[in-house]
DNA sequence: GCTTGAGCGTTCTCTATCGTACAAAGCAGT
DNA sequence: ACTGCTTTGTACGATAGAGAACGCTCAAGC
């Protein structure tokens, strides 16, 4: 038993350096069930990761940068339900069992990961009852987030969701620049980009954002939080929560 | 091999007459195993099943009725993320292997179901991998739902998510007589009660629905689809190409 | 038959946001 | 430096829906 334990030690490959906080969180077995099979990934801008309807190739694990996961209807209406750093991964479909994905995912900032295939990880899922409960619980952090958009969406006004969006890509990220443009602001947001620049006046007025183009800098996030209420902040202490008894 | 299960089939109770499409779809041996544990129960109005941070004592497998799921924030702002019927259960956060529930989860139209308890229910999670990919398969559908919710949220118009809504829990339904106030209506959607009254005077003049009070019946399905546009739809196909593989 | 209260119809004003448009400003390539 | 494209600032009318209010109506209980 603890012979075993040591072998899986001994070809347990290095993790250190990595900021993936489910990586992070996994047991070394599961580690090493995993890792012969992740490929570091460069991810640039507007890079696609999920395509709906389409059988998802493989699972990324973020390190730095953002992912927008965004449904689309069959008329193209579409909205951000949900983004994705260092805490998390895409691929939700294969842990719940399916193979295709739902939503668009895709890079809203730049980054890097690891990514594996889909089958290996599958295969892994199966072997391992403990790295499936660990995927299944940041599977269900991701529903929580999805469903405070969808409340925000209904409720919010538009600054109050701005700023919600803000706070929850600063979380994800090391600096405070934004590499953002209105315009896809006001995609992910699902209103106009005019509107965006509004809002992003109203923030600079107060001293909470500077703005270059291109990109805007967060300069009083306590601001922001403020601006936000109450729509910002439950998923994220859920998501701490969900995590928490993973060591 | 087939002595064991035979003795299983002598053991199974009976699910003759339940129209709960997930029961429908268990395999014969996970019905076994969950069977004793089944309570029926009927489910009155406004009853409440989760509570948000509350640990979930109870899975509800609906037969008749329709179940609202509510996210709510620290303020009390609230909205509806999905609606639960005979096509499903609640205590998705159990399948995901958490204990509580983060959302409100209570009767919108009364009915039926079955419920267990949830240490049962894990239990035989545990022991049954074709159960838990039921499950499994059963909160993504939801997961898709919630996330349509979120999309309808934040582009639809009044009138559309109305026709929307009305739709998915026409698709619950026995009857076409919805027994429910404006005021609720206003509630789960999260706009003002006088607006449900002038959007249902709208399909009312067109002839899509008739009212009476506290209830409205549908008469014209298609004229409603027509407003839902591509607002309604997918998620319902989802859920159907989700559960196919299940027999 | 009368009272009461929930549910509903309607109205009025107000505001956030849309749709659209156009010009200014910054950046990249020639 | 010039050109052309992307991004941003701004404006203006249109509109959906909010907020608030008030009276009517129906059903149930007295």
């Amino acid at each position: 038993m603890s012979a075993r334990a040591e072998s899986i030690a001994v070809r347990e490959p290095p993790r250190t350096g990595l900021r993936n906080q489910l990586i992070a969180r996994m047991r070394p077995e599961d580690w090493s069930l995993l890792a012969p099979n992740f490929e570091p990934v460069t991810l640039k801008e507007r890079q696609l990761v999920e395509v709906p309807g389409k059988p998802i190739s493989h699972l990324y694990f973020i390190e730095a940068g953002v992912i927008s996961v965004v449904v689309v209807n069959s008329e193209d209406y579409r909205i951000e339900v949900g983004i994705i750093g260092n805490e998390g991964m895409t691929g939700v479909p294969l842990v719940m069992g399916d193979t295709r994905a739902q939503h668009s995912a895709y890079m809203q900032i730049a980054g890097r990961g690891h990514r594996i295939p889909a089958a290996a990880f599958c295969e892994a899922l199966k072997h391992s009852r403990s790295l499936s409960a660990l995927m299944l619980r940041s599977a269900q952090a991701f529903m929580v987030q999805t469903a405070h958009t969808a409340l925000a969406n209904g409720r919010a006004r538009l600054v109050e969701r701005l700023a919600r969006w803000l706070l929850m890509v600063h979380d994800r990220m090391d600096t405070d620049a934004v590499p953002l443009t209105h315009e896809f602001l006001a995609v992910m947001l699902g209103v106009r980009r005019a509107g965006v620049t509004v809002a992003l006046n109203i923030f600079e007025q107060r001293g909470f954002v500077a703005r270059q183009r291109g990109q805007l800098t967060i300069i009083n996030r306590a601001g922001i939080e403020k601006v936000a209420g109450s729509f910002y902040g439950m998923p994220e202490a859920e998501l701490k929560r969900l995590m928490s008894e993973f060591a």
